[in-house]
RNA sequence: GGGCGGUUAGCUCAGUUGGUUAGAGCGCCACGUUGACAUCGUGGAGGUCACAAGUUCGAGUCUUGUACCGCCCA
């Protein structure tokens, strides 16, 4: 006989900071988080392969809400399949972050006094290094501790040597393809990064500023002249034209006319472009080209000059282009400073129309919140248009779906007028563009070449290189992460086995970033010639919200309103963290904390640990720990009603938390079916089905039923005992991939239970079928008579401890009966002596018809309001005959009869009977009680 | 300026192909410690579904317009 744990054994709460991290080194020395090829259909194995890759984060970043939301997320995806049977990997790994570690290695030197030209590149890539060898990686101890169950043998890196070759190997192939070329044109650059950016990497943001309308006169008459409204003047020293409608009337006379640029009393010309707008403004645009990207198209076309008037670092200068254009005093100008000169002085001369407040945005470096500044220079682009072709199609056909779907028209969008990638970035940290140039160039020699060794020899003359001095994006190697962390470009096992990978999840702030280019870059590596368009590196994006507090601002450091997961890890246990992001944030929805009431944000997730650790030990100290009867062995008959209720509200749950997570896959293995397209991955509602079984219908009710039933000696104490384990083995699994630390504690102590055993790679649950409904209706009715019961008492003020005499009847004899054989269920958890309908005193008590057809009838003599309690049946008698009413006309009415399909005509006409039933009831009970 | 979404209970949100008694969590109110759990239990209040018009036997759900809020891109 084993020995029943005692209370002293089970505290009355589940101790997070004692018991997760133990569980967490069990599962990972166990192997449960890892997975080899082999297992993969793809590669010979039994398993369908189920894969995420970690979106990854900066390698010296440390964990914040935002990254505790997004892999909760992918946890309970992965948790969820690998108790499936599917061959599940989760891939971790982080990202050397160019221009953002570049930048706090900088800041560091700066300390120092020292900048990363003192130190030179070589010394100052050994600086970065070190750095990331000490603080990197420290995200990845993080995650762990909100119980993420990667594997970590494969921990990838976007700039280690494996995954540097699979950049230089796409750079190679996209340059031979001409996908990659050398551009001369404004891109955004960053003044204090001192390198060019993106699109995607300067942001937009609102601004106010102040708009001049300047006059340009004309060179020939001073009296004329053409105003032109512009929000930066210092830009003037590079302008080289105005520019106006060609068919705008105001300007006719005077295109191919020179106006005097008052900033620096160059002459210029007026020119005809059909870029402008002659509604916007004042119809005349002053053209920059080297400091604009849309006058740089206007300058182009026009074969004008492009003088650069400022530095990299963003001070006036006569750069190329510029000799005698910048008038003496306005070189070495700070760029804003320099516009406040420029307006004073063209006010001072008159050129100055006028100024005016104006709304307009100002782009800024995403990385360093500098205002970027349009530059000519020579980057390196990405053709994007033969990329984006099928990337584009592949979401349209649901090759790829995006959710939630607002999510795709925005990518549909964004990929239909795509703009060229500017991938050379002017810092030293990242994969250096592998681009050469002849040292001694000849005849023949080509102008640059890609390759993929270093310091090749030039295939032309066999000459000496150099390689060039720009890095990529660091975002050109995270677009490779599908693929490149499995060991492309080589065929590894991991590869085949592996890719395409399932779902992607992230914010939709880096859609564009990222998402997008990882299908694009996924799409064109898996060409062939059976598959001309290549495969989807995933075939489900999960877009989810943000972090956000009370006032739904971004959680933010300079904020301060953010909300450290550890802490809360620290305060409330891993499970309620990931609780509150999963079952508080619906599809697409942003997460709001309040940073200013931790308590409220994560305390129902620590209570619901909590109440399952209650019903974990109030089995173990009730059901022992001697091994139950298997359900299998447990015959039909032996089943009480109120089994077979737990038993089909089990298989409920079951079905709503599947029909909530999946399908896991497209049905047909290549495009989701369009009944499938928005299907799953309601994480929220997962939760939510699981909760309310585990809370409502298992502890609630079953639970309490069971309590007689496990007395010692009773009859059906081996039954309770085997079908309460079951269930809550059951509610353990169903609950794993969100709380995977309290259950995983329970359900090793499980009677029975191996303590080897884990439940991070027990099955999923399906369904049992055992469940025979009309047993499980007789408990349903004696539900409803506690129900009916309780809210008597509660109407009536009963006091809680008072005992109350309660008949059973009604018009359904069968429910009544079965109502009545939970008899002493009913008066236990009631508080109530159940009696014999004529027992109880007609003038005093307090009836209730319930939809079942039990009639309750609870005596409340002495305690009774007559009055309040025929007010109270009168008022329901009114309500239920207002919507029989409608309901009678609806029948009534020949067009509905008519028109409205037969089924749901059918189903009014059964509703009009029962209520019609339960009014004459009603009635009844009123003229009982003396009422009109 | 271009594209897209939203407005349902005090708060945050569900609400399937239109089907007629609109749900959940949190919060709020009342009562309560009955041997798992007060991090709990029982009961309750609370919504003319933003507004207007239309389609329909029937509209939270479809159409159009208005107001307000938000997102992406310029």
């Amino acid at each position: 006989m084993t020995i029943p744990p005692n209370a002293d054994d089970l505290p009355s709460r589940y101790d997070p900071a004692q018991a997760d991290a133990p569980l967490y080194e069990a599962w990972e020395s166990s192997g449960v988080f890892g997975v080899t090829p082999d297992s993969s259909k793809r590669a010979g194995g039994t398993a369908d392969p189920f894969v995420i890759v970690m979106p990854p984060p900066n390698v010296t970043g440390v964990l914040h809400m935002g990254h505790g939301l997004n892999n909760s997320v992918q946890d309970v995806l992965m948790r969820w399949r690998r108790m499936s049977g599917d061959a599940a990997l989760w891939l971790p790994g982080t990202d050397h972050a160019g221009i953002a570690t570049q930048n706090v290695v900088e800041r560091q030197l700066a300390v120092e006094g020292k900048t990363r030209q003192d130190l030179g590149r070589d010394a100052f890539l050994d600086e970065v290094r070190t750095f990331v060898a000490e603080k990197g990686g420290v995200i990845l101890r993080q995650l762990r501790a909100i119980g993420a169950s990667c594997d970590w043998k494969r921990t990838a890196y976007t700039f280690s040597p494996e995954l540097s070759r699979a950049v230089r190997e796409i750079f190679v192939r996209w340059y031979e393809d001409g996908l990659i070329y050398r551009g001369h044109r404004v891109t955004h650059w960053c003044s204090r990064c001192l390198t060019a950016l993106s699109d995607e990497e300067a942001e937009s943001h609102p601004a106010q500023g102040l708009m001049y309308h300047v006059r340009y006169a004309l060179a020939s008459d001073a009296a004329r002249g053409i105003i032109v409204a512009t929000t930066r003047p210092e830009t003037m020293f590079g302008d080289v034209a105005i520019a106006v409608h060609p068919e705008d009337s105001r300007y006719a006379g005077m295109v191919g006319k020179q106006v005097i640029n008052p900033a620096n009393g160059a002459k210029i010309p007026v020119i005809a472009d059909s870029y402008v707008e002659r509604e916007f403004g004042t119809g005349a645009l002053k053209i920059t080209p080297a400091h604009d990207a849309n006058d740089f198209e206007v300058g182009k076309r026009h074969k004008l000059k492009m003088p650069i008037i400022l530095s990299p670092e963003g001070f006036v200068v006569e750069g190329t282009d510029a000799a005698g254009r910048v008038p003496a005093e306005y070189v070495g100008l700070e760029r804003f400073d320099a516009r406040k000169r420029v307006a004073k002085e063209l006010e001072r001369s008159g050129a100055l129309v006028k100024s005016e407040q104006h709304h307009h945005s100002v782009r800024k470096c995403y990385r360093c919140d500098t205002v970027v500044e349009p530059r000519l220079s020579d980057q390196w682009f990405v053709k994007m248009a033969p990329l984006a072709a099928p990337a584009l199609q592949a979401v349209k056909d649901g090759r790829v779906r995006i959710l939630p779907e607002r999510w795709e028209a925005v990518y549909v969008n964004w990929m239909e007028n795509i703009r060229d990638w500017n991938i050379s970035r002017q810092i030293w940290w990242g994969h250096r563009v592998p681009v050469f140039y002849c040292q001694s160039p000849a005849t023949g020699c080509p102008a640059h070449f890609a390759s993929r060794d270093d310091a090749p020899a030039c295939p032309a003359c066999g000459g000496a290189t150099r390689q060039d001095e720009d890095v990529l994006d660091t975002w050109f190697s995270s677009q490779l992460w599908p693929f490149s962390t499995l060991g492309w470009p080589d065929k590894t096992p991991d590869l085949a086995a592996f890719y395409p990978t399932d779902v992607l999840v992230t914010a939709p702030e880096i859609l564009f970033f990222w998402v997008a280019r990882m299908i694009m870059s996924g799409m064109y590596v898996t060409r062939s010639t059976d598959n001309p368009d290549g495969v989807a590196p995933f075939h489900s994006v999960y877009l989810h919200g943000t972090a956000r507090d009370a006032q739904h601002r971004r959680m933010s450091k300079s904020l301060g309103n953010g909300i450290d997961p550890l802490d809360v890890v620290d305060a409330y246990g891993a499970d309620a963290l990931r609780w509150t992001v999963i079952a508080g944030m619906g599809l697409g929805s942003d997460l709001l904390l309040d940073h200013e009431n931790i308590e409220q944000s994560f305390a129902p997730g620590r209570n619901f640990a909590t109440k399952l650790w209650n019903i974990g030990r109030f089995l173990l100290l009730q059901v022992g720990t001697v091994p139950v009867r298997s359900l299998s062995d447990i015959s039909d008959a032996e089943l009480a009603p109120a089994d077979h209720w737990i038993l089909g509200r089990i298989d409920a749950a079951i079905a709503a938390a599947d029909t909530a997570l999946g399908p896991a896959r497209p049905a047909d293995g290549n495009a989701w079916r369009p009944d499938e397209l928005r299907q799953g991955l309601r994480l929220d509602e997962y939760a939510e089905a699981a909760r309310a079984f585990v809370w409502n219908d298992l502890a609630d009710w079953y639970l309490e039923h069971a309590k007689t039933r496990l007395q010692p000696g009773h009859a059906e104490r081996e039954v309770t005992r085997a079908l309460l384990v079951h269930a809550f083995d059951r509610a353990l699994r169903l609950l794993h991939p969100v709380m995977p630390f309290v259950t995983e504690s329970l359900w090793k102590k499980l009677p029975g239970r191996d303590r080897s055993e884990l439940l991070a790679r027990a099955s999923w649950p399906a369904a049992d079928r055992r469940s025979a409904g009309a047993a499980a209706d007789e408990f349903d009715a004696a539900r409803s008579a506690i129900s009916a019961i309780r809210e008597i008492r509660s109407d009536y003020a009963v006091p809680a401890g008072q005992i109350v005499q309660a008949a059973l009847s009604g018009t359904a004899p069968l429910r009544s009966a079965a109502a009545a054989r939970e008899a002493a269920f009913i008066a236990r958890v009631a508080r109530c002596e159940l009696v014999a309908e004529a027992a109880v005193p007609p003038g005093a008590a307090a009836r209730r018809v319930l939809a079942g057809g039990v009639e309750v009838v609870v005596s409340l003599e002495g305690v009774v309001d007559l009055g309040r309690e025929r007010d109270k049946l009168s008022a329901e008698l009114d309500q239920l005959q207002t919507q029989l009413d409608a309901l009678r006309v609806r029948l009534a009415n020949e067009k509905f009869t008519s028109k409205a399909p037969a089924a749901i005509v059918e189903a009014e006409r059964t509703k009009e009977r029962e209520w019609a039933t339960r009014a004459a009831q009603l009635v009844a009970k009123l003229t009982a009680l003396g009422g009109a």
